[in-house]
DNA sequence: AACTATTTATAAGA
DNA sequence: TTCTTATAAATAGTT
């Protein structure tokens, strides 16, 4: 590098540190510049330094959560989506149950009141408890 | 670099541009490691190659997860987290609805049937419509 | 922020 | 592919 070899250790002095920080980022964001036009790659580099400033380059074209969305379709340890996907068919469900009960209550608006009979009330009454306990085993 | 200045564009050859790749890519990497320790820096770098191979590194002593999760909290631009949070408010209040409906079904299976009133159905009517509406509103 | 002596990275060749 | 090497590029210490 400069005069005189360094060795990879940290830097204890934090003017130096800092300098070096700096220095070396725009080294390795130059870097990722490079790489991602000589190769037509797409890079997403988050960094924190020690005193926790961020900093961050990405590929232009693309974005750092479409690079994180592929990176966790990759890693196949998406566990926010899975459990996105379970509560998006669960509301599926409970508007499907509403719906329903709407329906079937609009229905019977439609009929003599009186002619609601027992049989029906405790069939409808059934399908939502089952519709509630359905939901209560996922535990969400 | 190598034997003469390089422009930097593109490398239409695939068999060159799949080594310089992989080359500049461990440099990228080692850069990364080096800053890592001389700064004590805490870094995500993930990558797709042109041919949507996936490379990743992360400093030790943290996870690519982690470093995401602080990025998000910093950029305050966590759509999912946002999105998530609208759906758990819907899915809670659509509980309530079914489970009040469920209450009022029940309620009435303990009076004589004949008492439903008219008034009643409506009412019971209105609100899971304007429940099933507030959902469609939301477009989910 | 600029400079420069060295080290480091790497493109092309073997 | 791996190694070599000529040269470009990065950068540590200095000013």
């Amino acid at each position: 590098m400069g005069r005189g070899k360094i060795e990879i250790k940290k830097i204890e002095n934090h003017t130096n540190r800092q300098v070096t920080y700096s220095k070396r980022r725009s080294g390795l964001f130059k870097k990722a510049r490079e790489l991602t036009v000589l190769c037509d790659a797409k890079i997403s580099i988050i960094m924190f330094s020690h005193s926790n400033k961020l900093h961050e380059y990405t590929s232009p074209s693309t974005t750092t959560k479409e690079i994180y969305d592929r990176y966790q379709k990759a890693m196949d340890c998406d566990l926010w989506s899975s459990h996105y996907e379970r509560m998006l068919q669960e509301l599926k469900k409970q508007k499907d149950v509403n719906a329903r009960l709407s329906r079937d209550i609009r229905q019977r608006l439609g009929q003599d009141l009186t002619g609601l009979s027992f049989k029906e009330v405790v069939a409808l009454e059934e399908k939502v408890s089952a519709s509630v306990e359905l939901v209560r085993e996922r535990k969400v």
